[in-house]
DNA sequence: GCCAACGTTGGC
DNA sequence: GCCAACGTTGGC
């Protein structure tokens, strides 16, 4: 049957979590190819992944960076299986309430297919979806991808990581990513961004690919765990609720205004 | 099993 | 770095 539709976040920023590196961005994914999506420790997510099927397709996400959105394309490799970095006390996701015999959070492997010729930012889809037809400069993507787009998870709700894409909307990124077509700054549009003069050096040969913008993460090396044997940290990885285990009732520290 | 407090997500 | 939105927790 045909193949379904989904996106998947990662973090194209270092932060160290546990004193681990979770950055997985388009570029560390290019590099490996294909990845265990581990780390999600939220149950609707995790849902998600036990309906992905091989072959299915997924978009790739840049999440909590400066310009988020659309980096690349991918297919789901293997299908669910437990998340062993759930039982691994070392690791940033590590979940104590969970054992082996009883695995609670799943992971796919998931591969590189394509980088997004042109980075579909969120804010331009916000602004589609906030219209009642896209922007001229994105006309081609028609009235169905419109509404498949104003009806995006990541639109309407945002903090899932994972998420259910239907086929329209993911022509219609992927007629965007291929075509581009607007401004740069339509992207920003709401946001005031202004924009130097050109006069940068230009990104020396490390293209990190955000055709958005130059969020740069601090040009640090890629994460020693690039090679082979070490899966890279993909994925949302907070959600945890793990860490406090069983002690630490909940404490108000919550100080707000 | 309701629901308010709490913490996290993640855009801005 | 702020903070709105929202999922989770746990007291009752």
């Amino acid at each position: 049957m045909a193949p379904k539709h989904w996106l998947m976040k990662a973090e194209p920023n270092s932060r160290i979590e546990k004193g681990k590196d979770v950055k997985f961005s388009v570029d560390d994914f290019e590099a490996v190819k294909t990845t265990p999506w581990e780390g999600v420790r939220n149950a609707e997510a995790r849902n998600l992944m036990k309906e992905m099927r091989v072959g299915d397709r997924v978009l790739f996400y840049h999440s909590n960076c400066k310009s988020p959105g659309i980096a690349a394309f991918a297919e789901v490799a293997k299908e669910a299986y437990p998340d062993y970095t759930a039982w691994d006390s070392a690791h940033p996701y590590y979940d104590p309430k969970t054992d082996k015999e009883n695995p609670k959070w799943f992971m796919v492997d998931v591969t590189f297919k394509d980088r997004a010729a042109n980075f579909v930012p969120l804010a331009l889809l916000r602004q589609i979806a906030a219209s009642t037809k896209s922007p001229s400069e994105v006309a081609y993507i028609g009235a169905d991808g419109v509404r498949a787009i104003k009806e995006m998870a990541l639109v309407t709700r945002g903090r899932l990581s994972v998420q259910r894409v239907e086929p329209d909307a993911w022509y219609a990124i992927k007629s965007m990513a291929e075509k581009g077509g607007w401004e740069d700054n339509a992207a920003s549009a709401s946001k005031p961004t202004p924009k130097l003069k050109q006069t940068k050096s230009k990104k020396g040969g490390k293209n990190r690919g955000n055709e958005g913008d130059a969020v740069d993460e601090g040009n640090g090396p890629i994460p020693k765990e690039h090679d082979d044997r070490l899966p890279p940290l993909p994925a949302r990885k907070r959600r945890a609720q793990s860490d406090e285990e069983e002690m630490a009732p909940r404490r108000s520290t919550r100080i707000r205004k």
